[in-house]
DNA sequence: ATTGCTCAAGGG
């Protein structure tokens, strides 16, 4: 399969909190500031440009009157957002908006065992099929890749029945999700199957905030890739939400690669309605048995395994509640009082304005008894 | 420029 390199150096992990604009500076003291800021004129601010008696507010300058009115989509710069980032949601909301702000804010401890995670996902994904590197110098390039992968993969899935990393994406409840299912592949009785692998760093059940998380997750998959094959997924739709440009001319490394591959496309527009055939009339069907298992990072053994019943509505009421705080039409919430164990791992309790409101409050008891160890 | 924009998942 085929994975993206870029030609210039702008790793969003390597380039840390430095490219972290003045605005999201703003926003974070701005998120600091807490209820407060929402009252509108109770800071007229020392340059008075509220000058008394016009009532107009528009005299505030534009990029302050934005943080108030911009919707965290916009403030984040968001065209869509990826599934886990809904199920990081699921977990705890404030924790991922924080995450946002902060990106690549982990300990040591944690990236390790992401990255331990990582590498036996690698590990699963080499074995069916070999990577190859193209290298990429726009976003245009990056989807026609996805585009390419999905060609190749469903013609495999259906001829070898078994595929791995499988690109989905598709609107729902008016935000274009974005994601990668782990596995599809065919029972022995023909249907077809969801697998998504969780590595654990302890070999311990995973609690039910966990198993309720990744349900959640392979509940989007299916949802997604349902609609994808029941052609509800149009390219006018990805092109809208994604603002990809399907008449700006694709990178040499991609046009030549899609060759390698026999597919003989001048526009990246050319690879959106080939996607949209394939996927519509390869006779695929719908996703019939949503499977997570749990694994023991060191040992590999199999810790639990979880069969996941599909409930649509449910899955679309809580989509719709997520989403109605990407859309600005809410304030992000904290965890609920029962999951306040879930802020003692957390990395932004510091910082936590969920958790100062009177949310949870931290117990000396425990930090004391974790810094003894 | 009234600045700009994306590999997702990785685990708890």
């Amino acid at each position: 399969m085929t994975e993206t390199g870029e030609e210039e150096n702008v790793s969003a992990e390597a380039s840390g909190f430095s490219d972290m604009s003045d605005s999201e500076f703003l926003e974070i003291l701005d998120l600091e500031d807490g209820k407060e800021s929402s009252a509108l004129l109770s800071k007229p601010g020392p340059s008075s440009e509220l000058s008394g008696k016009d009532d107009k507010p528009m005299c505030l300058p534009n990029w302050k009157r934005g943080l108030d009115v911009l919707s965290p989509m916009e403030r984040f710069h968001l065209k869509y957002l990826n599934v886990t980032d809904l199920s990081t949601q699921n977990w705890c909301e404030l924790q991922m908006v924080y995450g946002k702000e902060l990106p690549g804010f982990l300990t040591p401890e944690k990236a390790d065992v992401l990255d331990t995670g990582a590498s036996i996902h690698l590990a699963r994904e080499l074995e069916l099929h070999d990577l190859v590197t193209v290298p990429i110098t726009a976003k245009e390039d990056a989807w026609a890749i996805k585009f390419l992968n999905i060609l190749t993969m469903i013609p495999s899935l259906q001829s070898e029945g078994c595929i791995r990393e499988f690109p989905v994406f598709g609107e729902v409840e008016g935000v274009f999700l974005v994601g990668v299912i782990d596995e599809l592949h065919y029972t022995t009785k023909g249907e077809l199957e969801l697998t998504e692998l969780k590595t654990r760093k302890r070999p311990l059940l995973p609690l039910d905030a966990q198993k309720k998380k990744d349900c959640f997750q392979v509940s989007l998959y299916k949802y997604i890739f349902d609609a994808m094959v029941q052609g509800k997924v149009t390219p006018s739709s990805l092109i809208h939400h994604t603002k990809l440009c399907p008449d700006k001319p694709l990178g040499p490394p991609v046009l030549r690669h899609a060759q390698q591959e026999g597919f003989s496309v001048k526009s990246l527009g050319d690879l959106i309605e080939l996607v949209f055939l394939s996927l519509t009339l390869s006779d695929l069907p719908v996703i019939d048995i949503l499977k997570i298992e749990y694994i023991h990072q060191e040992t590999a053994t199999v810790l639990g395994t979880e069969i996941v019943a599909f409930e649509e509505k449910a899955v679309r009421g809580k989509v719709q509640h997520y989403i109605a705080y990407w859309m600005g039409h809410r304030e992000p919430q904290g965890v609920d009082v029962e999951e306040a164990w879930k802020c003692r791992t957390c990395n932004f309790t510091d910082i936590c304005e969920w958790k100062k409101g009177g949310g949870v409050l931290g117990s000396t008891l425990e930090l004391q008894t974790k810094k003894a160890k």
